[in-house]
DNA sequence: ATTAGTTACTGCAGCCTGCAGTACCATACA
DNA sequence: TGTATGGTACTGCAGGCTGCAGTAACTAAT
C-alpha cells in the first residue's frame, strides 16, 4: 500500500521547498524551530523524506565524494503541487499536552508539595524553550536568519510562542499563590 | 509481556480513584475536562481500564441486571499505591501541536489568504474550547460540581486554559494585522 | 412503524515514539 | 601515540496511540 501524507509529511515537504536537506539536517532544523508548532521525534524526521520519495514528492541524490556518503532530499514538481493543495485544506485543531496540569487536576492525591514541584518542573521546561526562542528571534532580527525573506514569518511565529510562555508563567505564579493558601488536608 | 503504565494509564487511574466508572463514562469524563490537559482518543479510554485490570490496579464488576450488561471499573489498593508513586515522579515537558502555526511558518507558499484562513480556523477551534471551559467553570462555581471538595482544583485548572486561550486570541488579532500589512508577493 | 440519536463498545491498519545499536570523524588530553 | 569525549548520520524494532469502520441495543420523536 502507498503511505498517506500526514501533517508531518507536509511539514517536511515544506522544509524541502525552502532548500534541499539531508535527513540529519532535517532533524536539526526541526529542533531549531519546527518543534515549537509541530513537535515530532527525530526518528520520524528520518522516515518522512523516504516516504516523500516513494510518493514522488521528493528526489534523492547521494554524494559519495567525501568520506561518508550523504543522502540529500529535494522537492519535486509533484511535491510542489501537493504542498499547494495542502495550503487550502482545513487545519487540525490545536492540541496541548500538559502533564503538570494533570497532576494539578488530581492533586488531592499525594501531598500539596508534589503539585508545587510539578509547577516548578513546568516552569523549568517552559523556561528552556522560552529562552531558546527569544535567542532564535534575536538572531533572526540581527540578520542571522538563513532565509532573509522569511524573517518576518519567523518573528511572528516566535511571538506566538513567547506570548504563550509568558501567559503560562503568569498563571504558574498565580497558581502557586492559590495552592499555598489552601488548607492542608 | 505485561503492558507499561503510561501517563494516560495514570490519568485513567486517577479518575478511578475519584469514583468507579464504566468505559463509556470514562470517555465522557475525558471529553468534559481531562482532554484540556491530556487529549487522548476515545479508543484509548476504552483500552486503558482493561490494561489497569491486567496490572492489578483496577477491578471489574459486571452488572447484568438491566437490559445491557454494564462493566464498571474500580481502583484497587495496588492501584492506589501505584498512583501515589506517580505523584513523586518527574512530569513530562508540555507539548503543543498547532497546525495553523505550521501554515504560518511556511506561508510564502500559497496565497496570504490561506494563512488568514488558517488563523480563522485556529480562532474558531479555540473559541469552541474557550466557551466550553468557561461554561464548565461557571457550573462548577454554581454548585454543579460532581465532586464538591475538588471545585477549587477544577477552577484553577480551568483558569489555565482560559488564560492560554485569551493569549492565543490576542496573538491572532495581532498576527492578522501584521499579515494584511505585508506586501502581497 | 420508521428514523434519528445516544449508549456502549471491539478490531484493525497503520502512524508515531523511544530506545538500542552501528559506525564514522574530529578534537583534545595524556 | 593511544584513547576518551562528543558530534555526525543513520536503521530496526517493540509497542503506544489514533481513526475508522462495524456492531448492536435502547429511546424519543414523527
Amino acid at each position: 500500500m502507498a503511505p498517506r501524507m500526514t501533517t508531518s509529511s507536509y511539514a517536511v515537504l515544506a522544509l524541502l521547498d525552502l532548500h534541499p536537506w539531508t535527513g540529519y539536517q532535517l532533524t536539526q532544523q526541526a529542533k531549531r524551530s519546527l518543534r515549537y508548532a509541530w513537535p515530532k521525534s527525530e526518528r520520524l524526521l528520518y522516515s518522512e523524506p523516504k516516504k516523500l520519495v516513494e510518493l514522488g514528492c521528493a528526489s534523492v541524490s547521494t554524494d559519495t565524494s567525501g568520506g561518508r556518503p550523504r543522502t540529500t532530499y529535494a522537492i519535486t514538481a509533484r511535491g510542489r503541487e501537493v504542498l499547494d493543495a495542502w495550503a487550502g485544506t482545513r487545519t487540525q485543531p490545536p492540541r496541548l499536552e500538559v502533564e503538570a496540569l494533570l497532576r494539578l487536576l488530581f492533586a488531592d492525591l499525594g501531598s500539596g508539595d508534589d503539585v508545587l514541584r510539578a509547577l516548578d518542573e513546568l516552569e523549568y521546561d517552559i523556561g528552556d524553550d522560552h529562552q531558546a526562542i527569544v535567542e532564535l528571534m534575536g538572531s533572526s532580527l540581527g540578520g542571522g536568519h538563513p532565509f532573509p525573506g522569511r524573517t518576518h514569518l519567523s518573528v511572528l511565529f516566535a511571538s506566538f510562542q513567547i506570548e504563550l510562555f509568558k501567559a503560562m508563567e503568569r498563571w504558574i505564579e498565580f497558581a502557586r499563590e492559590e495552592i499555598v493558601a489552601w488548607p492542608t488536608t
